[in-house]
DNA sequence: ACAGTTGTTGCACAGCAGTGCAAGTTTGTC
DNA sequence: GACAAACTTGCACTGCTGTGCAACAACTGT
């Protein structure tokens, strides 16, 4: 029972301990560390001096607490380890914080129901917006956020509500183009490879996909195997590729999908691609562009979306309600030219 | 200038503002939402009700002011978007989430210098915890946050600095291992394929790897072709496999780097896997199961590692200053068995 | 030397929530 | 009905910082 401090629960340094070492008040510790307020460059020299002997560093949660701006933005995501994904987490955080803003990631892990804690958790931490990457916030939440003067940006929702901003991608127009390339490369049996998913993105795309078909007298074949995954894109190729009629020409509306199918195809039913089967992908993710897949696809400009909502917060009264990006596509090799 | 009104700052409603609603004191409103307070059922439910009504949240930035824990953990990391740490910050932000904390991602862009400034947001924002995922960390703010109270983890460094617990990886019995399999498998002639890098992990598997076949009286051939990512694999597969003496063993430090050399190996030097070549990787990535793939590697116990962690933030003593975890063979088919 | 200007500093309050303490209320028991 | 015990409730203070205001000092120009 030597040390029977059961707590050692060492206080962090605050800006009154600083201004009693550095013989001032406490508020010239406060405006030194304010930009723009008036201290002679004395205290100033005395405050610096006293706060680095310390350790001092302001207190990010009590400076919120007065200017009702945290700087905390929350990034509201699923399956963050997708590549996708994460390269969009990585992209937003980078921005984010190049506007002087801090990210909190909140994983919904998938389930639903984790979305409302999410949104709960954003309130309670007073955060400056929340970036709705995926999933769908219940309305009603949303609308407290908003009112709470909370930005709320929905990413890839295609909601009617009152108060969000909205970014999204033009999954229409790029699905259309896909349409139009692969038929422009021969194809005359056309398949979408889909997701059980049933996210905004992934319908639109896929819906736009067989809409441009059909208006072309074209009839597709629609296929989901499962959740929007490479096994659901190789588990596609098995069910697409076995029949008699076997398409010549697929879009899978997201790359990991069409990675999983062409490896199927590839390495299962021994086709040929481009010759025998064209394959376009959705995302341009990493591997992609690797040596052995080379795939045909369009990129989501990351960069951009990231740099905009970070820009869009910049900007006090909002910017547009709606935003729109385009895919463009990246040619390679599963799609003659 | 109708509405002249510059700042629409609809400050988020307080606890004053429902006591107020309720017909209560701030304090009933403040019990109601602490565990274990006393209240009445009766007021307890009015003031639910107004909280409700008005869409109160607690202020956690308040709570954390008075509690001195914020219930933020910080998680500093570089390249999120290569799966290997897009896995690991998926795994950890659940974790944490599961024992109440909320992760902060300070992204550090590569660049060491934003380590720096990483720790000192973590500092600013009072953060209970610091995760250190990528990047050397100054030994002088370390301490600091130390200091302030806070727990430090390094994820796989091996400075020897009193203070932070180290969670580390065993790289060098793994890498021991990768050797050993590389010559069960009949290859003579190794080589590690590494990155100019230089992490410790890094460095720790190269190092091993070539110690251990030295031990063993093989020469092993080190090539470093760029940083760690699947283009440098591919780059180090041209320089090793157009000289002569081309190996028949190789260990890649990455599964990035492993599949970027299984590529260039496959179609631009047309070499059967395993019967020509063995390649082994490390962290098993999902790519790495692909079938196009099918690479033996190492797992890392990402899930454990991660659980781990949220639960050394648990107790307060803080658990045991290292903690090491196993790395172990996924048994796929770039090595014969 | 004096009035006026400019710049610095400290006081005191605000912002939000948790909690010890004392006063008040209800319940229980004999 | 009296008294103790148990529970509720409000007051007032705490934690940490930013800032309006007034007091103060220094400096300028005449």
């Amino acid at each position: 029972m030597a040390k029977a401090k059961l707590r050692p629960k060492k206080s962090s340094v605050s800006a009154s301990k600083v201004a009693e070492v550095a013989g001032v008040s406490r508020s010239a510790v406060s405006r030194t560390f304010t930009d723009g307020a008036s201290v002679s460059p004395e205290t100033r020299a005395k405050v610096l001096a006293a706060a680095e002997k310390l350790g001092y560093h302001v207190n990010h949660l009590a400076r919120g607490l007065i200017h009702h701006r945290s700087g905390i933005v929350c990034l509201i995501v699923a399956e963050m380890q997708t590549p996708f994904q994460a390269s969009f987490v990585e992209a937003a955080t980078r921005s984010l914080q190049d506007k002087g803003k801090v990210v909190m990631v909140l994983n919904t892990a998938g389930k639903p129901a984790n979305v409302e804690a999410a949104l709960r958790q954003t309130l309670n931490y007073r955060a400056e917006a929340t970036v709705v990457v995926s999933g769908a916030p219940p309305r009603s939440l949303v609308e407290t956020c908003i009112e709470n003067g909370q930005r709320v940006i929905l990413i890839n929702r295609n909601d009617a509500i009152e108060g969000p901003q909205f970014v999204m991608i033009e999954n229409e127009a790029a699905a259309t183009e896909a349409c139009f390339i692969l038929r422009r490369a021969g194809c005359t049996r056309l398949a979408v490879v889909s997701s059980t998913a049933g996210t905004p993105s992934i319908v639109a795309r896929e819906t736009a996909f067989v809409d441009a078909a059909q208006a072309a007298g074209i009839e597709v074949l629609v296929n989901r195997a499962g959740p929007t995954g490479y096994a659901s894109g190789a588990e596609s190729a098995r069910q697409l590729l076995a029949g008699a009629n076997r398409p010549d020409g697929v879009f899978c509306v997201t790359d990991l999908l069409a990675l999983g199918f062409l490896d199927a195809a590839r390495i299962e039913f021994r086709l040929r691609i481009p010759e025998d089967l064209c394959v376009m992908g959705f995302d341009d993710i990493a591997a992609a562009g690797w040596l052995g897949y080379d795939l045909t696809t369009f990129r989501q400009p990351i960069a951009e979306i990231a740099d905009h909502i970070a820009g869009m917060l910049e900007d006090e009264d909002g910017g547009p309600a709606q935003m729109h990006f385009p895919a463009r596509v990246v040619w390679r090799r599963t799609v003659r030219p």
